[in-house]
DNA sequence: TAGGTTTGCTTCAAACTTGAACCAAGAGTG
DNA sequence: CACTCTTGGTTCAAGTTTGAAGCAAACCTA
C-alpha cells in the first residue's frame, strides 16, 4: 500500500493548524497563568464544575468531558484542593468513586478569572473570525473530534454510567 | 467595562475546538510514541530540518518555525543527538549560534515514520473534511495565527535575521 | 574602544504529563 | 457464596515543559 501524501493545499491547512493550536495554547496559558496563577486545564476544570449541577462530579466524568486522562485529572485537582479551591468527596453508592466539589472560594476564583479568559479568548479567535467562520470552526472540530472518539469511546454515549450527582 | 461574553454559538465552537485540539493532540502523540518513540514535537523537528537546506536550521530559525520556545526545543534536540537523530554544529560566523542538523540515521527515521504519520493526520482530518472544509481550516487557522503573532512577533519578518545556513 | 545593551542559547528548579502498575470495590458467573 | 473480570481512581518513576537566571558573543554609542 502506497503512502497517500497529502496535497500542498493539505499541508499548508496542517502547517497552518498547528501553528495556529501552538500559538493559542500558548497565549491563554500565559494569560491565565498571570491572572489566576493556573494553566488553561486548570481553569477549565473550575469552570466545568461550575457549571456542573450542586458544582460537583465524578472524576471520570469530569476527564471524559475535558479529554484529558484520569492520572492528569488526578494530579490537577490534587494540586486546585490543596489551593483549596476544589474538594473531595467520597460517592455514597459506589465507594470507588470519588467526586470533585467547587468551593465557594473556587466559584470565586473562576468569577475573577472568567472576564480576562473571555477577552484573550474573544480577542483572540472570535472577534477575527467572520459568523459563517465561527460556524466552520464548529462544524470542522465537531467532525475531528467525532472521527477520534468513535474508535476509542463509548458505544453508548447517551446512557450515563454514573448518576446525575451521585452524592 | 462589561464583559462581552461568548455567545452561544461562540461557546459551541470553542468546545468543540478544545475537544478536537486535545483529541487529536493525544492521537498523534500515541501513533508516533508507537511507531518511532517519539512524541510527535520531536517528529516535527525532524520533519522540519529534513526540509531545510543542507537539513539544517539554526535553533532560534527552528523555534520560530514550530513556534516553540527556546528551552524547549534545546531540551528536544539535546534528546534528539543522544538518539543520534540530529547534531549540533557552531555557526562560523556568530559564535553565539548553534545549528541542529539532522543526521542520515535521523533522516532515515523520518522517512521510516512518515508514512504512518500521514495515515494517522490523514484519518482523523483530511479523510472527513471536504476540501472546502480544508481551505476554511486553513484560513481560520491563519487569521488566529497571524493575530497572535503581530502581538509579539517580529515587526520585520520579512528579513532574515541570519544567513541562510549559516555553516 | 570602553561600557552598556541586546541577542542566541543553555541551565536550573519547579511544575506538569505520561503510561504502566496498583488497589479496592462493583459485577457477572458458576 | 467463591472466583474471576471489570471499573474508578490513585500512585509511581521517567520524561517533558516552564519561566527565570545565567553566560558569552554581538552590537551600539559615545
Amino acid at each position: 500500500m502506497t503512502t497517500r501524501w497529502l496535497t500542498p493545499e493539505e499541508q499548508r491547512a496542517w502547517r497552518a493548524y498547528m501553528a495556529a493550536t501552538h500559538l493559542l495554547e500558548d497565549a491563554i496559558d500565559r494569560q491565565l497563568q498571570q491572572d489566576a496563577g493556573m494553566p488553561h486545564l486548570y481553569y477549565s476544570i473550575l469552570a466545568t464544575l461550575s457549571e456542573a449541577p450542586e458544582r460537583r462530579l465524578r472524576m471520570t466524568d469530569l476527564a471524559e468531558g475535558l479529554k484529558i486522562t484520569r492520572p492528569r485529572l488526578t494530579y490537577a485537582v490534587t494540586r486546585l484542593e490543596k489551593d483549596g479551591l476544589v474538594g473531595r468527596e467520597s460517592c455514597r453508592w459506589d465507594k470507588r468513586g470519588s467526586i470533585a466539589v467547587l468551593t465557594d472560594e473556587g466559584m470565586a476564583e473562576v468569577e475573577r478569572a472568567a472576564p480576562g479568559h473571555v477577552e484573550a479568548v474573544r480577542s483572540a479567535i472570535f472577534d477575527r473570525l467572520s459568523p459563517e467562520q465561527v460556524g466552520q470552526l464548529e462544524e470542522i472540530s465537531r467532525v475531528i473530534a467525532d472521527g477520534l472518539q468513535e474508535d476509542t469511546g463509548d458505544e453508548v454515549p447517551w446512557r450515563r454510567r454514573s448518576s446525575p450527582s451521585c452524592s
